[in-house]
RNA sequence: GGAGAGGUGUCCGAGUGGUCGAAGGUGCCAGACUCGAAAUCUGGUGUGGCGCAAGUCACCGUGGGUUCGAAUCCCACCCUCUCCGCCA
C-alpha cells in the first residue's frame, strides 16, 4: 500500500504509474481510446478519500461534543445533592441522543474508509525510473549474460529435456503425485532427493555467508499478513491454497513468513539493514497457467526454496544498493553452479502489485532451447511495510528523537530446488544420458554423476 | 483436547466505571555535577489521523456489547504461561 498523501499531493503521478503497468483498479471504468481510464480511476480513488476524510472529521467533531457531554455530567456531582438530579437527567439524554449519532456516522465512516482502502491497496507501487514501461515479455531489458552455454552439435548429440532425463533416470515420479494429491505434484526420487537437499544446503551456505540469519519458517501463514505483503488471497485468480474453516494460507514463498515476522515492530536503526533467509515449502496453484511452460518440474504446484530477505532504512539509495546486493548473490550461487544465465530488468507491467523494481535470473535451459527464471529479485521500498506497519527509529538529529519511518523491504530468490533441478540435469547432462553433478554440490550429495542406469 | 492464570507504552509493572494516554521503575535524549567516566540530580521522551497553528480525535491483544461515560463490566475470538491428557 503505497502512503495516501501521494493520492492527495501528485494524483498526476499516481495515474501516470497506472498506465505504465496498466493496472485497473475498478473493473466498470471502460478502457477506450476516447477515455483516460487512469485519469478516471485517480478521480474515483480522490473521491472515495474525500468521502472518507469529511465523514471521519464530522465523527470527530461528534464524538467531541460526547467528551464534553460526559465531562459535564461528572461535573454535577459537585452541585449541592438537591440540584443534581435535575442537572444530571437531560445531559444524560443529550448524551443518549449523542450516542446514537455517533454510532450511526461512525459506521457510516467505517464503510467509506473500507472502501477506500480496498480500492487503495489495489493501486501498485510506484516504479523505478529506469524499468523499460511495457507489458510484453520483449519489454524486459536484459542487463547482461553470464557463462558459456554448451554446443550440443559439436558434443555430437541432442540434448534431452529434463523430465526426459530425470524418468529414464527414475528421479521423478508424478504418476504417485497426481494419484495422491493432484496433477502437477510429484515425488523426487533415488539421487534426487539428495540433490535437491544440496542444492538448499549449498544456497543456505552461502546466504549465511553473506550475513543473513538462518530460518526454517512456517509453510502457512494468516491471510492478513499475506495481504500485508499485497498477495491477494482471496482474489478470484489467487495463486495462494487457503485453508478451509480458518484464516490461513500456505504460503506460496518464504517472502511471506519472513516479511511477516517483524509486524508491528518498530525497530531500532542499528538493526538495519536486517538480512535473514528461510528455507520454506512454497504452493501455488498456478491458476490459469495450465499448458504455460508446464512440462515436468517448471511450473509445479509444491517445491522448496531458499529466500532471502532484507528490511533496509527508508532511503532509496540504500535500499537500491541492497537491491543490487541481492542480485550479486543470486549470481553467485547460480556461477558456482556453473550455469549460464541472463539477468532480465522486468517491465512495468510485469512487476507485480509491491515491487518497486524486479530482476530475474533466468538460466539457459537446453532442453527447451530457451532461457527460464530462476530466481527473481524485488525492491517492495515500503509498499509492503506500510500496511504491516514494520517501522525503524532513525537515530536521533541534533538530540532529538526522530519519528518512527517504514523500512524498505526486499527479497530473492537464493534457490528453487525445482527449477534448479531443471537447469542443473538439462545443462550437466551426458551423452549417454547420465547427469554430472556440479563440483560445488558434490561434497553435499556425497556422488558425482547420476547414471547411466544399466 | 481438558482445567486454570494472564495479555497495558522500548521493556518491567500499577491501575476503585469519570480526575487515565495511563502511577512507578527501566531504557533513551538533553542539561547539571566531574579532569573524564560511573553514581547522583533536573527536565524531556508512545503511535497514528485531521489542522498553518492552537488544538482536537483515536489507540491499554482483536472484534462486538452495556453505559451519559470503559484500560476497568459483559460476550466472542486470538495469543502467552502453568498443570493434565495425547503425540512426532
Amino acid at each position: 500500500m503505497l502512503d495516501i498523501k501521494l493520492l492527495r499531493d501528485e494524483p498526476e503521478r499516481i495515474a501516470q504509474n497506472l498506465r505504465d503497468r496498466g493496472t485497473r483498479v475498478f473493473t466498470d471504468i471502460a478502457d477506450t481510446p476516447a477515455s483516460d481510464w487512469a485519469a478516471q480511476t485517480v478521480a474515483r480513488l480522490v473521491s472515495l478519500d474525500g468521502t472518507y476524510r469529511d465523514l471521519l472529521s464530522a465523527a470527530e467533531d461528534l464524538r467531541r461534543e460526547q467528551n464534553e457531554n460526559s465531562a459535564a455530567t461528572k461535573a454535577v456531582s459537585k452541585l449541592p445533592k438537591d440540584q443534581q438530579a435535575a442537572a444530571r437527567t437531560p445531559l444524560i439524554e443529550a448524551g443518549r441522543a449523542l450516542r446514537d449519532k455517533e454510532k450511526q456516522l461512525r459506521e457510516d465512516t467505517d464503510a467509506a474508509q473500507r472502501a477506500r482502502d480496498e480500492a487503495w491497496a489495489l493501486v501498485p507501487n510506484l516504479t523505478h525510473p529506469d524499468t523499460p514501461r511495457g507489458h510484453r515479455d520483449a519489454d524486459h531489458a536484459e542487463l547482461h549474460q553470464w557463462g558459456q552455454r554448451r554446443d550440443f552439435a559439436a558434443e555430437g548429440f541432442v540434448p534431452k529435456d529434463h523430465l526426459e532425463l530425470a524418468e529414464a533416470l527414475d528421479l521423478v515420479d508424478f504418476a504417485s503425485g497426481a494419484k495422491v494429491v493432484g496433477q502437477k505434484f510429484y515425488y523426487l526420487v533415488n539421487e534426487a532427493v539428495l540433490l535437491d537437499m544440496a542444492l538448499q544446503r549449498h544456497a543456505l551456505e552461502i546466504a549465511r555467508k553473506h550475513g543473513f540469519k538462518l530460518h526454517t519458517t512456517p509453510d502457512l501463514a494468516r491471510v492478513e499478513i499475506l495481504d500485508g505483503l499485497g498477495f491477494n488471497p482471496r482474489g478470484e485468480s489467487t495463486q495462494v491454497y487457503s485453508i478451509a474453516n480458518s484464516d490461513l494460507c500456505l504460503v506460496g514463498t518464504a517472502e511471506i513468513t519472513l516479511g511477516g515476522m517483524l509486524a508491528d515492530e518498530i525497530l531500532e536503526a542499528e538493526r538495519l539493514p536486517l538480512l535473514v533467509a528461510g528455507l520454506s515449502h512454497c504452493f501455488r496453484t498456478e491458476a490459469g497457467s495450465h499448458g504455460q511452460e508446464s512440462r515436468g518440474l517448471y511450473r509445479v504446484h509444491q517445491f522448496t526454496k531458499v529466500e532471502l530477505f532484507a528490511f533496509t532504512a527508508g532511503d532509496l539509495e540504500i535500499s537500491e544498493a541492497m537491491h543490487a546486493r541481492l542480485r550479486d548473490i543470486e549470481e553467485e550461487i547460480f556461477q558456482s553452479l556453473g550455469l549460464p544465465y541472463r539477468v532480465i530488468d522486468i517491465a512495468s507491467g510485469d512487476l507485480g502489485g509491491p515491487a518497486y523494481r524486479k530482476f530475474d535470473l533466468e538460466a539457459w535451459m537446453p532442453g527447451r532451447g530457451d532461457w527460464g527464471e530462476i530466481t527473481s529479485t524485488s525492491n517492495c521500498t515500503d509498499y509492503q511495510a506500510r500496511r504491516l506497519k514494520i517501522r525503524y527509529r532513525p537515530e536521533p538529529v541534533d538530540g532529538k528523537k526522530q519519528k518512527p519511518r517504514m523500512v524498505h523491504m526486499l527479497n530473492g530468490t537464493a534457490v528453487a530446488t525445482s527449477r534448479a533441478l531443471v537447469a542443473v540435469l538439462e545443462n550437466y547432462q551426458q551423452a549417454d544420458g547420465s547427469v554430472v553433478i556440479p563440483e560445488v554440490l558434490r561434497p553435499l550429495c556425497g556422488f558425482e554423476r547420476i547414471g547411466p542406469r544399466a
